[in-house]
DNA sequence: TTTGTAATTTAGGCAAACCTAAAAACAATA
DNA sequence: TATTGTTTTTAGGTTTGCCTAAATTACAAA
């Protein structure tokens, strides 16, 4: 059951949805769905009412939309996809971590399962992807690790990076001239408020 | 110049022309793309349009379509990646060669250049595909080597299986059963008419 | 040279995934 | 509660890539 083979598109807005849905607990917006994909909010409602039908999400008419069960399956397996490509692009093509996700974007949508288990034990299995974030496994599991936010750490607190979030061009550089990256240890000097300083 | 992002279509009806004319020495009937994409001959005289708007073809009304010099260095680029990715499914994936073709096609159409070199050179600039056929550098020169077809052998004579060209499954499955891979020596015991026994 | 058949193109349609403009529902607050 | 503003949906288009049916052209055989 629920083999039916999604297109990109569906893909796209199946992940997003799980995403902003901070894993199927809540309501998702139209508005917040149209923003992530900056597709226009006509169309999102368009998509949404697709996956409705096709039981991926729920959907009360002008209050939002709930990823269901299947849906979640099918977003985890995508997100699986995509970092394990991260892996692959990092670890054995030697790009650079900030340069991986685009394309990762790409290849998530080729939907062979073999492919996707044989890439995984090349690779040894992995847990996190370059970015920290973990790996679902085939089954759609996920292996939590401790992990608290640079914004909740207090001033002269150490840590080590271990996953970063936020994912635009401005921040992948500003870290870069930092020379931080998923392992560094940080300590924190000085906290502006409603913003973090390292 | 010549940097617009083309569509999986576009990309597959280039690759076909481009196969079936000979390494665009031959012109190629609007029926013979219809075949080998299993797609009405009436759309294709639609794509037909559209690459030759694009001087990736030229078009003939009514005689048929020669691919064009940009269109030959286009497929050739496609071509590349398609084969590259069969030696990493074959090689690093440890899949059968017999399984690469079909996720190798959907993988070719993931469209960054640095992605592909990277892979080369991940691979080691290899120059055959696991099929024995040719990988075109970045430059898209092929490096030839001499072969003949098996049909071309004499009775009694010897050979080592260079190159796999027919890619249907039956065939496959023969082979398969025969033990016949690329580097296996073979030797004619026997012809018919029409037709070649081993 | 005519004619019949096969190949090709034209014409008109459809589904997917977008869009804009306008209507409807909801929410916030004066 | 009435009004205003924001969100969401509906209605009607567009493009891409396909389809079927019908018309046109090419070509080979009588």
């Amino acid at each position: 059951m629920s083999n039916i083979k999604l297109s990109k598109s569906e893909e796209n807005y199946l992940k997003s949805i799980f995403n902003l849905s901070e894993f199927g607990n809540k309501q998702v917006s139209t508005n917040s769905i149209s923003k992530i994909l900056n597709i226009e909010p006509a169309s999102v409602t368009d998509m949404i009412k697709k996956l409705s039908k096709k039981n991926l999400i729920y959907h009360e008419k002008y209050k939002g939309s709930t990823i269901s069960k299947s849906g979640i399956k099918i977003a985890l397996q995508i997100i699986r996809r995509h970092r394990l490509w991260e892996v692959f692009l990092h670890d054995k093509l030697k790009f650079k971590w900030d340069e991986i996700h685009e394309i990762a974007e790409e290849l998530e949508h080729v939907s062979s399962e073999e492919l996707i288990d044989n890439l995984d034990k090349y690779l040894k299995y992995p847990k996190i992807d370059p970015h920290g974030d973990p790996i679902p496994n085939k089954l759609g599991e996920i292996d939590f690790v401790d992990k608290i936010s640079i914004s909740d750490l207090k001033v002269n607190e150490k840590g080590i990076v271990s996953r970063i979030i936020n994912e635009d061009e401005e921040f992948f550089n500003l870290l870069k001239k930092l020379n931080i990256e998923i392992g560094t240890e940080i300590k924190i000097i000085d906290k502006i408020e409603y913003d973090k300083s390292v």
